[in-house]
DNA sequence: CCTTTCAACTTGTATTTACAAGTAAAACAA
DNA sequence: TTGTTTTACTTGTAAATACAAGTTGAAAGG
């Protein structure tokens, strides 16, 4: 045999359905084949297809039924993932407006939004960015990122103008959000907060406190966001 | 009729793993008996073992290694589920108190927190309760769910001083949650939570409009929580 | 004494067989 | 036509069996 890996025979089928639910051979509401029709096709009893079929249903692209089969549900929304929802209209990605405050340059580490930080990100330094989120001409976000200076060659000199920090950070250094922690909090605006949001006094603000975890071992973006949900509430699903 | 349907054998197994693991008969780093040891135990065979152990390891109480065996990992932090995280000290489950306002009744929906209802839960009424929890005996959450009256007898004369509804809801009528969507926003407390919370005016609050997804197909339980983030945070991970 | 080998575990993969239970449409009876 | 039954699907559960592959510690060898 060639092949030193050996890749069981249930990945194989998972991979192949899955690729076809992403890749739209299959689309949402469709019934896949049924379990007996997947064994003749790919050689494999019915415990290896359903194996595969059990991965499915657990990362949400098909939902079953019992006498009826498997449904496409489509491919699944980030979990824990918040974007906006507004209160009067849907919103596309076409009155989003990004404006940089502070470009992003290398500071060293004030606190990291209660998380604490370990000695290697200490020594290294930061990489600090603050940004306001217009949506529909009106300020909704505002956000400071901090990124540990660590391997990231010439990246205060990118422009994100066009590009979100996250396409940055996955198209030019393979770095990729995998998952991470929050706090939510709900407080009133200060003076800065105010003046940006465009608000009076006592204005309520929710504000997020984030670590997030990247496939980088050890390499954590830290982000804390406030956001005027007067108008536009944070959505996510769980 | 109250026809009682058959609880499978692999899932007989995984409620009984599953609560030594959450009532602390296994430990974090504890080794599970082995798969033909918890075949002879609970007289069933091999694939009705792992599928019960399967099960645990997706949901993040246990880790395998072949050769090796099945580690337990502990309690899964819920993703998405947000809980409480202090700003002093952590807390424990001792210093938590759950205050009934309202007891379970059946209401007529008025409205499900901005989430559209179908025919079917209108027509059905739903389950009204309202929550106050105390952390240190003091108030933090205050919580209004509803549920449609669907297949549920007898809930409104359960007990759920010590169980929390979500136990209830698994272990009698093994409703599961399987993730849900939700919309966070802040706000100023109004007179009711400034009564609930000893706030004076103006004191901002954390507001979350849930609907869960449960593993009864069409069946969501909507949630709406009020949180005073004053001294505790709310925690997730996603 | 240390190293290697091996045997006895563990979980992982896969097949085969059987029946239960839910669904939907065809076939049938009124 | 209308309502019921049957039939042919679907997925769900469960057993018995076999072998592959990783881990560990004890026995055998130097």
């Amino acid at each position: 045999m060639p092949q030193n890996k050996a890749i069981p025979q249930h990945r194989k089928v998972y991979e192949v359905l899955r690729s076809h639910i992403t890749d739209g051979v299959f689309h949402e509401g469709d019934l896949l084949p049924s379990e007996n029709e997947l064994c003749t096709v790919h050689k494999v009893t019915r415990p290896t297809i359903r194996k595969a079929l059990d991965r499915l249903v657990n990362e949400g692209y098909i939902v079953r039924h019992q006498g009826k089969g498997s449904i496409v549900k489509g491919i699944p929304k980030g979990v824990g993932i918040l974007s906006l929802t507004g209160t009067t209209s849907a919103i596309g990605q076409d009155n989003l407006l990004t404006h940089i405050v502070v470009k992003p340059e290398i500071r060293n580490w004030q606190e990291a939004f209660t998380f604490p930080l370990n000695q290697r990100e200490v020594e290294s330094g930061c990489i600090y960015m603050e940004r306001l989120r217009l949506v529909n001409n009106k300020p909704v976000f505002f956000d400071i990122t901090m990124i540990p200076n660590i391997n990231l060659p010439r990246f205060t000199s990118r422009n994100f103008e066009n590009k979100s920090l996250f396409d940055v950070l996955r198209k030019y250094y393979q770095v990729e959000v995998k998952g991470g922690e929050q706090k939510l909090l709900s407080i009133v605006a200060d003076e800065r907060l105010m003046e940006y949001f465009k608000v009076g006094p006592g204005h309520p603000v929710l504000q997020l406190n984030r670590k997030i975890e990247t496939n980088r071992s050890g390499f954590y973006i830290y982000s804390q966001v406030f956001c005027n949900t007067a108008e536009y509430a944070l959505y996510g699903i769980f």
